[in-house]
DNA sequence: GATGTTCTGTTGACCTGTCAACTACAATGG
DNA sequence: CCATTGTAGTTGACAGGTCAACAGAACATC
């Protein structure tokens, strides 16, 4: 069994990195999101899209524009808003240059959310992963990793993005 | 905006490898899924289950075993099954010393699906993710990352896991 | 302008998986 | 031998997301 036949370097050390890869990502996800579930009710998704807009211009952002960067449909963006709205965190305001459009803003509880389930996330990344390393083998994942579809300005990118500054998923903190 | 403030490590080269870990991981295993999906109708977790079975004794496990592997839960994987039982990939056979367990075994056309599926799944894994990286770099990547919690004989193991020859998620080929 | 096309956001129907409750069986211990 | 406790699998209700279809607004073009 296993892995020969057909896959030319899928053996040994490609298979070790690959299994790594994959192995890893679950066990670290998933610890994440079961911290900030339990210390703040909060979905790492959710915390991504009041990540997003606090990054942003006057803390808002148009539904399209939050779909793009959680590479999340447009009907899924709407159903997430929605439980954020009803929290309290964001608050929908329409556009008044072009009716279609509707932002969604980050409330004041919902900054203060952020900054609060910031430190627990902050704290998971660090002790998941950052720990595990030293500077200079950072330097080479991120070396490493940053050839991958995906990473730095990726492949998948359907429609005009118009921010090339965005941090689709690492950036982790506010202010 | 980003990052400081909480954060000692969360800079420079410690983002980037982190960005690059979470954002090359979505759009790799967004683009094998659609590609399996596309060519043999199969899920990456379809796949994944087949494939556990495959490598099983007698091509059969009960579906507890399945579920440590997957990380789904119990009733996820009864779910799942179910779906495969209907595509005739699985069928369900109920253990003769212990009433309370019943497999899920591989049927003929289960594994012959499998292997064809297999190649499609493995050239992609190259594609994505081997191609970009030489012999030596596979290697670093393997031992950087089996340190991560959850890879190899990770920590998540819940109950008692039997089968410390498996292969979670990395082994892709059957045969 | 009237018209056709494109874009935004929402909704309905559905799929996939979880959680909690349940059934059925096994194992343990008095 | 029976009572308790634990384990395997399934099920109902629901959360979270997709897809397809839609309405309303903006743009393009004649």
């Amino acid at each position: 069994m296993a892995v020969s036949t057909i896959s030319s370097r899928l053996d040994g050390a490609a298979l070790e990195a690959w299994r790594g890869y994959l192995q890893s990502h679950a066990g670290i996800v998933r610890e994440l999101d079961a911290d900030l579930i339990a210390h703040h009710g909060l979905t790492v998704r959710d915390y991504e899209v009041l990540l997003y807009l606090a990054q942003a211009d006057e803390r808002q952002l148009p539904m399209s524009a939050l779909s793009e960067r959680t590479m999340l449909t447009r009907s899924g963006i709407t159903r997430l808003v929605d439980g954020l709205v009803d929290q309290g965190m964001i608050e929908r305001v329409s556009c008044e240059r072009d009716a279609r459009v509707s932002y969604a803003r980050l409330t004041a509880a919902g900054y203060g959310k952020l900054r609060d389930a910031g430190r627990t996330h902050v704290a998971g990344i660090e002790r998941l992963f950052l720990s595990h390393f030293t500077a200079t083998e950072l330097e080479q994942l991120a070396q490493l990793l940053g050839r991958l579809p995906g990473a730095t300005g990726g492949v998948q990118c359907t429609a005009g993005d118009e921010a090339p500054t965005a941090a689709p998923n690492g950036d982790c903190t506010v202010d």
